[in-house]
DNA sequence: TTGAGTTTGTTTTATATTTAACAATATCAT
DNA sequence: ATGATATTGTTAAATATAAAACAAACTCAA
């Protein structure tokens, strides 16, 4: 059984989360395999398009009685490397900040917050979820202490450019970015942007359209 | 000049507050006007998707000359209706909550958030934002009173399906969704998810890959 | 053990999205 | 005013994504 991705477009893993969270949800309820028909039901998706996503990375399935689940969330965890183990800071120490500070926690364990970081003297010196609140000024030599897996960037757009060239000129090589800047990274460095802009304003446009 | 949607693809819609901030960045450079192969080579896309994404809309441009930033920038907001009202209520008024409630504060005075609700006696009853934080015991009672049009949901997931069909069955079409609950919605709703879990296991992906 | 019924992995077809190409038309320096 | 240059809107081609179709292979009840 191999999870070598054979190269899966972006909207196939985009779509690998939600079968792992389904999936982990069939299993607390007792249930231990599922035809890509049923999970297509469920999830309101095509079974084709299930079994052709499973398939990017590996046949999972057998013919005549469907995916064993608990496998089948072993294989989506190896795939989307959820086991692994990340540190993280946080920059940003004010309620995004700290709102993902608790997403991290109620994760399973594999992503950690080692550090916040804040310009604010007011936030800073302070503990979060047993995590120290630094000053923006001992991030240099923070990063260069620690080894730190993902930025988490939660700065408001004016300093988002700044902070993230700051943190990659660190050594930091994956970006998580709540802000609203446009952030340009090279080749080598991984970046997600969360886009609460797009969002909502992808929210009004479907309002106005939902009227007419 | 109409701007009346052919029934414009998502992927464009997506992409046209991208547009809008970049332009008004211009703006505020002093630039006055772009060819569509100049805002292209700012944006990292090609010429040829920013004039067909806007063709989807009218023919805002002219040969020879470009695109009048200006004038772009109200099509696109008119487009994505972004100067209308919003009177919004935030479910959730815990860190989460509150950053959103500042996003929206950050926003140009369209959407404003009228209330605040929780289920922690110890979060309701206060301010925050100027904005009254009530027990969701009231929440009924409030949107009968109140004319809401999205209800933003920074409630845990464990909670997260029944506080939508809560607002839902008490007149709310519009929802945004920060919860990793996973809601289903009837075809009247407009529904617009923020999607956290995909975006940080997308990214732990693109970690895994850039390792490879 | 058999065979009807299931369900996969994979191929084929259809649809959606992006990119390229280019005629039409405007600009702007002279 | 003119024409070389720029740039659009739009059509055509290419690519990417999703759905449908189906042979192969398994299950499971009798």
């Amino acid at each position: 059984m191999q999870t070598l991705s054979k190269n899966a477009p972006m909207p196939v893993v985009r779509r690998l989360p939600k079968y792992h969270r389904n999936l982990k949800e069939l299993l607390e309820e007792g249930i231990t395999k599922i035809s890509s028909k049923d999970l297509s039901e469920r999830m309101g998706l095509t079974a084709s398009q299930i079994r052709q996503d499973l398939n990017y990375f590996g046949g999972f399935g057998q013919q005549g009685y469907g995916y064993n689940i608990e496998d089948l969330i072993k294989v989506i965890e190896d795939i989307l490397s959820i086991n692994n183990k990340y540190n993280c800071i946080i920059i940003g120490a004010g309620n995004l900040g700290k709102a993902i500070s608790n997403y991290i926690l109620n994760l399973d364990g594999n992503a950690k917050v080692l550090a916040m970081f804040d310009v604010d003297a007011g936030k800073t010196n302070k503990i979060f979820n047993d995590i120290n609140i630094y000053n923006m000024s001992e991030l240099k030599d923070y990063l260069k202490k620690n080894e730190i897996d993902i930025a988490i960037l939660a700065v408001p757009k004016s300093s988002g450019v700044e902070v993230a060239k700051d943190v990659i000129n660190n050594g930091i090589k994956s970006i998580w970015n709540f802000s609203t800047a446009d952030i340009a990274v090279g080749n080598d460095i991984v970046i997600e942007n969360m886009a609460i802009n797009e969002s909502f304003y992808t929210l009004t446009y479907l309002i106005s359209e939902n009227k007419k």
